[in-house]
DNA sequence: AATGAATGAGACTTCATTCAT
DNA sequence: AATGAATGAAGTCTCATTCAT
């Protein structure tokens, strides 16, 4: 059995994924959880420290899985690829986490800046990692001469915005196609080359 | 000078760009349209109609400039790029209220389908206008032949993102710089070719 | 009829008399008052703002009593006639309030220095008009020489205690012969003298 | 080592004191007991019980010693010279603990009535002994005749209020003194006699 | 005797909404 | 059309108390 605190941490993902977190009560994710009311509060100091919590430890869950596709000894574009397959599988298990908690964070009173400043550090970290990766890429001459910045940011957008509209529109088509039809743009460019 | 229903819209975008939607009270919204409380009600019916209201006219905002551009008899890149012009200046000037009711809504008890469907039609909308635009640019041979759909999604995503960057990191550099590099990458491919 | 704010004090002043300030409930006191429990808040920032409005308004009444008598032009003597007099009133439409808010006022949360401060000056102000009082009586020769500090304090704790030892107990012998009897032990002293 | 119930007293007189009864939780006293929680309520019966056992080994001890000087042979103006004496050196080393527990007991929501009786027992028990030590000062002469509870309440008020006021003050002057000051003004009466 | 994790009743406070003026 | 005083449902959080170990 797992211990009180994850329980508590794996209910509230589920009861605010479900509801919002203005819409789930401490007593909804107390009772989700196995618990009295109050046993939360032993384990996070209030209803906001506890929804932090459960981001920070999606978001450790997350950092490492990138982590491990980008320090692994693949070509570039194989980690790329390596990328949008563990974010395919990821949004396949998590379509309505990633919408009620990540996509669209709840506007919570507590100044915003200081709940970002919680993912900003590990969301920072992963994408000056992935930075890194296309610096290497660049010398080493598989990836064009353009601001490394720029074309992280470019490549996580080109992956992260097709898997979700595929997500939500929930298409019967093959998912795994997508990568395919994701790596075909990127390599190539959007425009016809030749006759 | 503005009738008073659009003064409470103003007043709401403002208000809740700054303190959230939840941190934002119907009496905020109301001082700040200088109005008294309960005329609000006399326009909207509720706080989250008021809430709709505000995002349902910056999207017929957004939308009509969309369509303006993708209506225009101009290639199909040049549409594109005009996309990334827009998106720029849309964000310099809706930085906090882009990151505070569209890139992070509020989590509101209403359920969440419902506010989504107020939206998804118009979102929808665009995107496939904008898929349309790239059917006819690879009927025409300038676009490279892959699922529309995919494409739509890749490119917007491959702007989206690195504007959002851009924006939240506050960078000096030159934000029309950007527009470039963003094309470069798009229609180059991000593969080094050649020698 | 009185506006509502009134009403509200009165009836913290009746409710926490009865119950304590820990035993009454914004409820209980909104009740007592006629008005919702959120009416309250419109005219207090909290249950401890109510209370120490309460206070304050009982302080000013007593301070403004003892001004009264104080300021008259009437003999050091008599003076202190009269505080017993407006003392033994008081007590007697005040019994139960005494008690539970002034002689034992509830140890609240709040630093008890900040509570203390709203009304040590009210106290410290009556108190220094009083020693004023008798250091006139002292040039006039009516009063012993002694230190004018401790002869207030001893005169006013000569005066408090019988009469709230009075009020308790419920006596019920002649309550205006006590004013008599603490004036005979405070003008002669203690000590038989003579034969 | 003192007993475990008596670490729990002490660590009760030393954090209500410091916080007042309902700042302070069992947890905070028991861990200033260096017990944990449970073992409290094996000692008392509840936080209400705790608190009234504390107060009744204060009395307890306040009683013996007034006891002790009451029962002294010495004459009556030297008994109350002891107690004023006694008083001041009561106060000097726990005024926080008077201001905070005796002179400003917290209402608590039990019946006050219920709490009062526990105490009053024990000083009417004291108060009747000093009423009757000078019911004797009258008989042998030495005190004037007057009501003895009066007097008796006259006399404890002459002296308790001008000890508190010079304790709240911290004033840097002779405490000693102040014993003097008082007989002098209790025992000559506050009236200039003579020329 | 001792522990401390768990409980859950209960209180303060907020604020969207109403409605008499 | 406009006001703003009043409402009261609902939620977060605290903490005295219990009990299995």
């Amino acid at each position: 059995m797992k211990d009180t605190r994850n329980q508590i941490l794996d209910a509230a993902k589920r009861v605010i994924t479900q509801k919002g977190f203005h819409g789930s009560t401490m007593e909804d994710i107390a009772k989700a959880a196995g618990v009295a009311k109050g046993t939360s509060y032993l384990y996070f100091k209030s209803k906001i420290e506890l929804y932090l919590a459960v981001m920070e430890r999606e978001f450790d869950y997350i950092t490492s899985c990138f982590e491990e596709i980008i320090k692994s000894r693949i070509p570039v574009l194989k980690k790329i690829e390596g990328i949008i397959s563990f974010f395919i599988e990821y949004m396949k298990e998590n379509r309505d986490f990633v919408f009620s908690l990540m996509y669209e964070p709840p506007l919570i009173k507590m100044n915003k800046d200081v709940i970002h400043k919680r993912y900003r550090n590990k969301i920072d970290n992963i994408r000056h990692k992935f930075i890194e990766v296309l610096e290497e890429g660049i010398r080493r001459g598989d990836i064009i001469k353009e601001d490394p910045e720029v074309l992280a940011d470019v490549i996580f957008g080109a992956i992260v915005r097709p898997v979700i509209q595929f997500v939500i529109r929930k298409k019967t088509g093959d998912i795994d196609s997508l990568k395919f039809k994701i790596m075909n743009i990127l390599t190539k460019g959007i425009v016809r080359k030749g006759g």
